[in-house]
DNA sequence: TCAAAAGTGTTCCTGTTACACCCATGT
DNA sequence: ACATGGGTGTAACAGGAACACTTTTGA
């Protein structure tokens, strides 16, 4: 045992760079969708970098609030992102040079990257994104038709797709994609739309008012034809 | 946007390092165990670093393999442990001091971490584990009786037996903490064991059945008194 | 009074729970 | 034969699935 030895080879090991990535997703007409930030001409996904003195999670809820001005979402690790080629040398370089700025191969965004991917459920309406200093706009994406992304983030954000699929079997958290008050139809096809399948109303409804999480507000008026449905909110 | 500005304050956010810890987990005496490794006084996971050519799941193989020469064992991501005071100065000074050696505030192994935790289930009786270079001894520690711990290691094994219950909810996959054969109620024992609670038979077994992945052997003869039980492995 | 959309009820089926009973074997 | 421990069966119950029915309201 040579402990000096070991401390010394250190840098056999690579350390790579730690960043952190958000999916931060919203429902709006009938369409699940995902927060994109523009750069240059692709899309990315929100994220940033862990400051000394948070953790992990504080930094993911920092830039979160930084993003969306949100102070308490419903935000959760997805996973790790950590490919040994998962370093993004041509692509900011493509980007640098299109933009008529300097590029250098020893920039420390060159390096490998290892994410930690992070997910949160956001009412679209209450939502305001902020764009920051790289990136020149932002979209509510629809998951189904993504436009061209930087890196491998299309891959982060089909794998929170399927995610939310086990989620929303074990536990209720779509609400929170939703206003603070909604019908028992806006749930239910907001379920369809994350599962992409059928689900019998009748099944539906039950299942949702036997949790005991909802509590039912005065019938909707005169908002549309044929009977309005209740209005629900989320109790406590 | 500034993108000079934005490269050149890169080192405004900070570069935690990054490494890997391994919950093996195996079985034996009707205990749920944990493979730990000697660091002078206290125990601590096995665990190590990324590589180059590694991606995040590769090089928790390789450490896996390294520890316990097993090559495909069922290894999973736990999760992210990244406090922003998870670093190891004074666990590292003390241990050093006490082992005569020099130690110094500039060696890497003093800043902070973000670990990612992976846990497998292995068979303690095909399984030989190896010590390291730094480590003196290994043992399987009962869960519910661990040693003195270095660093926040015993949290990671917390967490860890919170997973396997859920785990064991939604899949098979606590035959991988027995040998090849094994009977029902050896089984049924062992997940009483995870969950802490008494599981009625005949359900159990009939659920065990009903998945269809095992296969029955002939039943086992002459080993103790009473009938004997039948002798199961896994399909395939 | 009919169509449309919401809401409720009925039936069938499956899987869970708790418990009773049957089988094999050593003493 | 009986105690011990493995293995199987059954009745009561809860929850899921499919579908039929009722309610409300505008046209």
């Amino acid at each position: 045992m040579d402990m000096i030895d070991f401390l010394e080879r250190g840098d056999e090991y690579f350390i790579p760079n730690l960043s952190i990535d958000l999916v931060i997703i919203g429902y709006r007409d009938k369409k699940l969708r995902c927060l994109l930030l523009k750069l240059g001409e692709k899309w990315m996904l929100p994220g940033g970098y862990i400051r000394r003195s948070e953790s992990v999670d504080e930094a993911s809820a920092r830039i979160m609030k930084e993003r969306t001005s949100l102070e308490n979402p419903y935000l959760r690790f997805l996973s790790v992102f950590g490919k040994h080629d998962r370093q993004f040398r041509e692509e900011w370089k493509e980007f640098f040079e299109t933009n008529g700025q300097p590029w250098k191969p020893e920039y420390w965004i060159n390096n490998r990257f290892v994410t930690l991917a992070y997910y949160s459920l956001v009412n679209i309406a209450t939502t305001h994104p902020a764009v920051g200093e790289l990136d020149e706009a932002f979209t509510w994406a629809d998951f189904d038709e993504l436009p061209a992304m930087w890196m491998d983030h299309a891959t982060i954000i089909a794998s929170v797709r399927e995610r939310l699929k086990e989620d929303i079997k074990h536990e209720q958290v779509t609400y929170n994609l939703l206003p603070g008050q909604f019908t028992m139809p806006e749930l239910h096809q907001l379920h369809q739309t994350i599962l992409k399948e059928d689900i019998d109303r009748s099944r539906f409804q039950k299942k949702m008012l036997s949790t005991g999480l909802f509590e039912r507000l005065p019938r909707l008026q005169k908002e549309a034809p044929g009977r309005n449905p209740y209005l629900y909110r989320v109790k406590g």
